[in-house]
DNA sequence: CGGAAGATCCACT
DNA sequence: GTGGATCTTCCGA
């Protein structure tokens, strides 16, 4: 099924915005213990390097947790946040730059099941609550620090062509929690899939 | 070497 | 809408 095909690493070597906004309608696909999670992205943001003082690689700030950061983009850039929450990003543009497209929400396609008991800390599972937010998406999609680094046109972890989505059905608005970034905080730079109800809050 | 912050989530009011 | 959980990472002293 074509659907299953990925996107080839060109695709990730263009501007972030450009990137995030392409990603929406993609299919996340992780194969693991023999088993194949497939979320359909419905919210992303794109974060730009350097110049941006919300993205982990503002001023070309370069460390060991930020390293994958600076691969070519097409590799994954996983990083754990809050003591508790790990974040998925693909990476963007070419080596050193830093841009990445932090990966928000999707809503499940296949493996629901085992989501849902990845969640096993939810109180009572919740379908819409699934995958709506990226902590709760690498929680459900079991993504942890070791596929920091993997390329995304390969399993276990890729992004396929999926279900592109048009342009009248995205929604663009500021990201999500990065308040401390200034000016750089109001760029509309979080693309959602209109009227989604996995979209996460605040609904764009 | 210590303190503070963090691309979040959950429970509760 | 508010506050607590929880701990790695980073920067300044």
């Amino acid at each position: 099924m074509s659907r299953f095909r990925p996107l080839p690493i060109s695709f990730y070597r263009r501007p972030a915005g450009d990137v995030a906004r392409d990603l929406l309608g993609r299919w996340l696909v992780h194969e693991v213990d023999g088993e194949r999670l497939v979320l359909r992205l419905v919210e992303v943001e794109a974060y730009l390097g350097a110049p941006d003082r919300a993205s982990h690689a503002w001023g070309g700030r370069r460390t060991a947790r930020n390293e994958s950061l600076y691969l070519p983009g097409g590799h994954a850039y996983v990083y754990f946040i809050y003591g508790m929450h790990w974040c998925l990003n693909a990476v963007t543009g070419d080596r050193d730059t830093g841009g990445a497209v932090l990966i928000r929400a999707g809503e499940p396609v296949e493996g629901e099941e085992r989501m849902v008991a990845n969640r096993r800390w939810l109180k009572k599972p919740r379908p819409g609550d699934l995958a709506g937010g990226p902590g709760k998406l690498c929680q459900a999609m079991g993504i942890d620090r070791s596929l920091d680094g993997h390329l995304l046109d390969r399993s276990p972890l890729m992004i396929t062509r999926g279900e592109p989505v048009e342009e009248g059905e995205v929604a663009a608005g500021p990201r999500i929690g990065v308040d401390y970034a200034a000016e750089a905080a109001a760029w509309p730079l979080r693309f959602g899939v209109r009227g989604n109800p996995h979209v996460s809050r605040p609904r764009l």
